[in-house]
DNA sequence: TGGAAATTCTGTGGTACCATACTCTCGGTT
DNA sequence: AACCGAGAGTATGGTACCACAGAATTTCCA
């Protein structure tokens, strides 16, 4: 497991919930492997409290299951979840940007064009993970243009992790090209406050996420659930 | 606090998050006011530490605030987060039935019509519990028709509470009738597989939990935030 | 040698207690 | 009389330990 230094003002349990998300995003905490929550606290350095409770929420997103008794594992990608997932970031960021576009009053679209530019250096200076932090910070101030970051939080907070895991499985030099250049053309149709061609783009982009399936799971078929 | 016995096989955690939950939503747990570990702990004979975790998922939620070292609080109800929930719930539902009517194969909807004769012996012998049961039962069925229901855990599972603590403080013998026909309305479109008659009777459905702010503002100002 | 009972080991669930930080009160000083 | 500071009280954050259940291993008997 790979484990970085404690940040100030972090609680325990944040940061035991921090190291657990990253170590399974990264696949270091392999799908189907089983973890210890003694071992995770030596390793830490932490007691076994702070673990429990990040393994408690992090079972609430279906990100790992629990047996009492007798230990927990970090769950296999089940594509019909990460499915799920997409299918409810679709239909609500189709909505949030509707929202946006339609809203009256001024639009501050400032930050959007400056997390694009932060995008386009790391794409001619490769940075796959700093590229994902930046995807990930676009869609949520897309939720905060339209008044509705409790939204983003009720449900992106358990459910980016389903998604990063298989982002992370797949190359994605080719694929974060498209990505950045989505964004281009939604911040664009977004600055027009066309609506249509808003929800259209949001549709295409979040489509991305799905064509690996068949080439991740040739690549990894250990790590996949069956059905 | 109104306290029911523990249920078998429910955790000490589960049993105090159930009556939490029930407290906050019949306003038993008045809204801004502080609630103690120590005080609820004894009340329900356990330890600190089911209760700690059960109001950290509150917290989550948005329901209870935690300040570190102070003390617990029922948060006020603010109603731009009720509004949020509100919009989540229209979007996905609306996704929802629209997934229902243009599934293929046969649908079995046969659950959902029990479910409505239910409720309508629920308005002829009155029982408002009952009544906001059968609702909420409905509407999971919904998900689950569209094979969604990890959508449905994700979002409702913290955001009923909001929406039920509003719903208790209004009179709803006059609404329960028109959501009881709205569900009917809602069958019917839904097995005409009436794609775009469903997603609008959904949208007005839904708008039914809107109306009586006003009326509830006024008659409980003080569990109400600012803004 | 094979198999079942008993025992040990290991895991989470929960309890009791300590650490730490914030609040409020009370007393002394100016 | 007003204000500041020390200390008690009380809240959550975290630690250490016990309770109990399930799995694996060992032991004992046929």
């Amino acid at each position: 497991m790979h484990i970085t230094a404690r940040l100030a003002k972090e609680t325990a349990r944040e940061y035991a919930l921090r190291i657990l998300k990253d170590n399974i995003i990264s696949l270091d905490l392999a799908p189907g492997s089983m973890v210890s929550e003694n071992e995770i606290s030596s390793q830490l350095g932490l007691s076994r409290t702070p673990i429990r409770e990040a393994l408690i929420e992090l079972s609430r997103a279906n990100i790992v299951e629990i047996y009492p008794q007798k230990g927990s594992r970090i769950l296999l990608i089940d594509y019909a979840l990460v499915e799920e997932s997409r299918f409810l970031r679709l239909v609500l960021e189709s909505a949030v940007v509707k929202v946006i576009c339609e809203r009256e009053g001024t639009l501050d679209i400032s930050l959007l064009e400056e997390n694009l530019k932060l995008q386009e250096f790391y794409l001619e200076n490769p940075n796959p993970d700093k590229l994902l932090e930046l995807d990930n910070q676009f869609h949520c101030e897309l939720f905060n243009l339209a008044n509705k970051m409790q939204c983003y939080h009720w449900m992106m907070d358990g459910m980016t992790v389903h998604f990063d895991r298989v982002r992370s499985m797949s190359l994605n030099t080719i694929k974060d090209i498209k990505i950045v250049n989505d964004h281009k053309a939604l911040i664009a149709a977004i600055s027009e406050r066309n609506s249509q061609e808003a929800v259209s783009l949001m549709e295409k982009h979040l489509s991305r996420y799905k064509i690996d399936e068949q080439a991740i799971r040739e690549k990894y078929p250990q790590y996949f659930s069956e059905v």
